[in-house]
DNA sequence: ATATCATTTCAACGTTCATTGAAACAAGGG
DNA sequence: CCCTTGTTTCAATGAACGTTGAAATGATAT
């Protein structure tokens, strides 16, 4: 019935086409535990897999989704950068291709997403320590030292947030040009533990 | 009117007190990007920025919350073994003590959620792959073709997770008795590109 | 212009999930 | 053994969120 319909056995292709949908389904509980909408890796999984860019009729029917979400979820990915949409001659319908580029993705949201987290908390730490600091010139004793005590803590949590920090753009920055050196080194790793 | 009210200078804690909220409403908000309950992260950072262990009654009062919801978080929090109870000595009622080690806990968090997140995918990836693999020997050149895109970025999905994996247990092995190489490796990176 | 097809927007719906409040439960002390 | 105090459980509430369906908008050909 649609337009791409192949003379090719439907009997074999069924199969390909679940496990389609099975890693498609898996991408999207992936991003879901990164908060995510599910919808937005599914979509981008079935992009990911299809050799030609698809349409949007195609995307709805494969993933059962109305036009309305399909429409919200690509305006999110091409925000993202993760989706493109390009034109394909002798089709008045908007195509979609994926990024292939996984890494540039995926430090995308690293960077836009846990970095901006990550200096947010550390600015209200920093924050925090500035005010209780104050109360280390407190006549009390006891308000004194409890200021020390906190001030202990508050730097412990600092600490991991800069840590946190420096970790993941050491990552970004590692993962910037070209995978292979993180790749490397995560082989590396896995040959010494074996 | 509480037990612990102290003859302090109301005034000057007065600061004090908001400042600890915001850094625990700072706690909450990371965690909950994270995927977990905002009040868990909450709970936890009151706990860790108190010199001593803290009784149901003195949380629910400093984070706004119902006793059935601290009771239910703390519960959680204890299972992931982030927070201890210990008994107070001339006190009936149960008090609770963050874990201090922040790393160990963030390990146990990596270790438990994501590994398991990104093994499951990398399973449905690989049946995924066997199940392709098989249409190589289509007779139907197309089929055969499409299964040869298809198996390439399976592939480059399946060499993802792995990675992701590696990485996760080289951080994980690395911070595992301490946190200092880390440190000294992320100190050593923020300086780097300075 | 008008009709057709494609896409976006949005109000309404349904689901999911955190949170409450009260009731059940447990533990001591009188 | 009951009464008090502290804790857990759970049904009900409400808020937040994803999803739909339909109407509005845009685009293209006749």
């Amino acid at each position: 019935m649609t337009p791409e319909s192949q003379p090719a056995p439907r009997a074999a292709s069924f199969a390909l086409q679940r496990a389609e949908l099975a890693v498609a389904d898996a991408v999207g509980e992936l991003m879901e535990l990164w908060g995510f909408r599910r919808q937005l890796g599914r979509i981008w999984a079935v992009l990911f897999l299809s050799e030609r860019p698809l349409a949007a009729p195609d995307l709805c029917e494969r993933l059962q989704i109305s036009t309305g979400l399909l429409s919200m979820s690509l305006t999110e990915l091409r925000g993202w950068g993760v989706v493109r949409s390009v034109a394909v001659p002798g089709d008045r319908k908007e195509h979609f291709e994926a990024e292939t580029n996984i890494w540039s993705l995926v430090r995308r949201v690293l960077a836009e997403r846990e970095r901006l987290a990550i200096a947010a908390a550390l600015t209200t730490v920093e924050d925090a320590l500035r005010i209780v600091r104050g109360a280390l010139a407190d006549v009390d004793p006891a308000v004194k030292a409890a200021a020390r005590f906190r001030i202990g803590r508050l730097e412990q949590l600092a600490s991991l947030c800069r840590v946190g920090q420096n970790l993941l753009d050491l990552l970004l920055e590692t993962a910037r040009v070209d995978v292979g050196p993180l790749k490397l080194l995560s082989e590396a790793w896995a040959r010494r533990r074996a």
